[in-house]
DNA sequence: CTGTTAGCGCTTTCAC
DNA sequence: GTGAAAGCGCTAACAG
């Protein structure tokens, strides 16, 4: 392997002066710079990131926490923060959480150990340890930013929508329809998101007079089959039918759509459907679903802006950045026919 | 930061023994290791990795090359590359092509640069340079695995299925349905997987008299779009109507399934479709969608397991390793009514 | 089993 | 503008 050496002695120069010359063009007289720039091209000289980066005490490298990979939902955030990583020189170390939050501590380590300089997560997790209720985080943190969820014990830099809105939103949306029997299929309990989606459902529900939604609230996390498990609990219910059901992410709906169109009813002749997301396949579905579209490549980018600032320690406020979301009017809602 | 001097110096031994003592537990004695293990715990010592990567001049990283990781198809390979190689102590550099093959070259520095030990590429572009034609790979190049394609010019290490004979099987299951006039939505014209389905379909046609399928083969990009673009072109052929559309991949099955019902017709009662894949989605598709199980899961594990191999010098050969694939029957496919 | 020693390849003062 | 020299923190001979 031919290191800086060799194209020191090659273009008659100290490795001080190639090494100035790669990083640091300007700082070096022509002649010098074009003598080394020869050697370099003559030798096939490539720098060894592993010894820069032990010298310069970084890696250009950033850690992606992902709870599932396999959630299509992550996967233009992922592809925003690579991309936008990619044109800032940095690269991502990707990790599948599978779920399993109790990994996170595990995986707040890597930036200690120097395999990276600062954590994007995207699950509700914060992967170092801290104190409930403390006023701000532990200055010794590494860069560190949250996306999508949020842990609300602590502030810290955030990049997510408006999670509340949005779900008073889509209900408001059902409830103008005329709708009011509004079922919700939420997500896991413990997630901070779904705790304001809901939040943003009871709001709306006791807007028009429904202020105990308890019968009306299912669970899932997040999957096609418990998108269809909910809805099969739903309609076996001895409670009379919901005419919509609103849906704390799409590939759920999907799952309850296949569910409803099974036992025979009609979305949204029976019973209108809303998700939330707007992933891809939701605009193929039959009918193609009306939902809340997340701007997920912005938030992937602003996200990965958020943790360059931290990394060039500009000022990054300890707060949620909302990007604004929209609603997305498909076919598989509808106005309640009077008297149904 | 503490480092392994103060460790060293705190446990009252050499660093040379701390490090041991981190790396080989089993080559120092108790006393000496316990001592160590609490002066580490008493000065919250964490290994820098970069330079315990510099000096080992290995970084324990693996690139993977996914072509566009919106493509919920790769999603799976991804999390069980990822799990094999946590697993083993081994961490994923994720670089998302963009579906930009021309950057591959880029990449395959990254190895050069000592940025990884290996690379394991999902799409079709080898990102080394080579000669055409030559019989083995340079002795040079790193540690390098193909995953699903492969490249017909120069024997790598690949783990992908029988495409071919997958096609031939799902074009036969059509024909014994009865279909004969039977289209097909092909993939990128030049990847080499596409081009062994379309021989797999060329060859199943043939079998049963047709061997002309010029008006008959559609070309899309695997997106949702593209199946519905290319099947809007069948629809809209002065052709007769195929009986039957075999798609090359799920997605633009589920892209076709649209547009084939937007124009008022059934699957499987005006037209049997069939995928290739078996995404979550398909089976959540109204109706759901017959494919071609490709086993994702079990090809990430394997791809990741070969790169082990070659990163511990074992014995890996040069060749396709075909994993088994299986027909997936649901419902969107059916026998050809007589006199339709 | 343990300590001494010599770097890995690069960057970065500090002189000149 | 350039070179000499001193490490970054760790590992791996080697000797004892």
């Amino acid at each position: 392997m031919t290191s800086i050496k060799d194209v020191a002695r090659l273009a008659g120069v100290s490795t001080a002066t190639v090494s100035r010359t790669l990083s640091k063009p300007d700082k070096v007289a022509e002649t010098t710079r074009n003598k080394v720039m020869q050697a370099v091209e003559q030798s096939g000289y490539v720098a060894n990131t592993l010894a820069r980066n032990f010298r310069r005490r970084r890696t250009n490298t950033v850690v992606v926490l992902v709870p599932d990979i396999t959630n299509s939902f992550f996967s233009n955030i992922i592809q925003s923060i690579e991309s936008v990583a990619h044109d800032n020189g940095y690269r991502i170390l990707l990790v599948d959480m599978q779920n399993k939050p109790e990994r996170a501590l595990e995986y707040g380590e890597l930036v200690a150990q120097r395999q990276a300089d600062g954590i994007i997560s995207l699950g509700k997790t914060i992967p170092f340890k801290y104190r409930a209720g403390r006023k701000s985080i532990d200055p010794k943190w590494p860069p560190f930013v949250m996306v999508c969820e949020y842990d609300g014990m602590i502030p810290v830099p955030t990049v997510c929508i408006d999670n509340l809105n949005a779900a008073r939103e889509a209900v408001d949306y059902l409830i103008a329809l005329g709708h009011r029997r509004i079922a919700y299929i939420n997500g896991p309990e413990n997630s901070p998101l779904c705790l304001d989606r809901i939040k943003g459902y009871r709001q709306a529900m006791k807007a028009v007079g429904v202020s105990n939604t308890r019968s009306l609230v299912f669970n899932g996390d997040f999957s096609l089959d418990a998108g269809r498990e909910a809805m099969t609990a739903i309609l076996n219910s001895e409670d009379p039918l919901p005419t919509a059901v609103f849906c704390a992410n799409d590939a759920m709906a999907i799952g309850a759509l296949q569910c409803i169109k099974a036992r025979g009813l009609s979305v949204p002749g029976d019973i209108s459907l809303m998700g939330f997301d707007d992933i891809k396949f939701s605009a193929y579905c039959d009918p193609p679903l009306t939902t809340v579209r997340q701007p997920r490549n912005r938030i992937g980018e602003v996200a990965m802006q958020r943790m360059l600032d931290l990394l060039h320690e500009r000022h990054v406020p300890n707060a949620r950045e909302m990007l604004p979301h929209e609603l997305v009017l498909r076919q598989s809602t509808a106005a309640l026919v009077a008297g149904e």
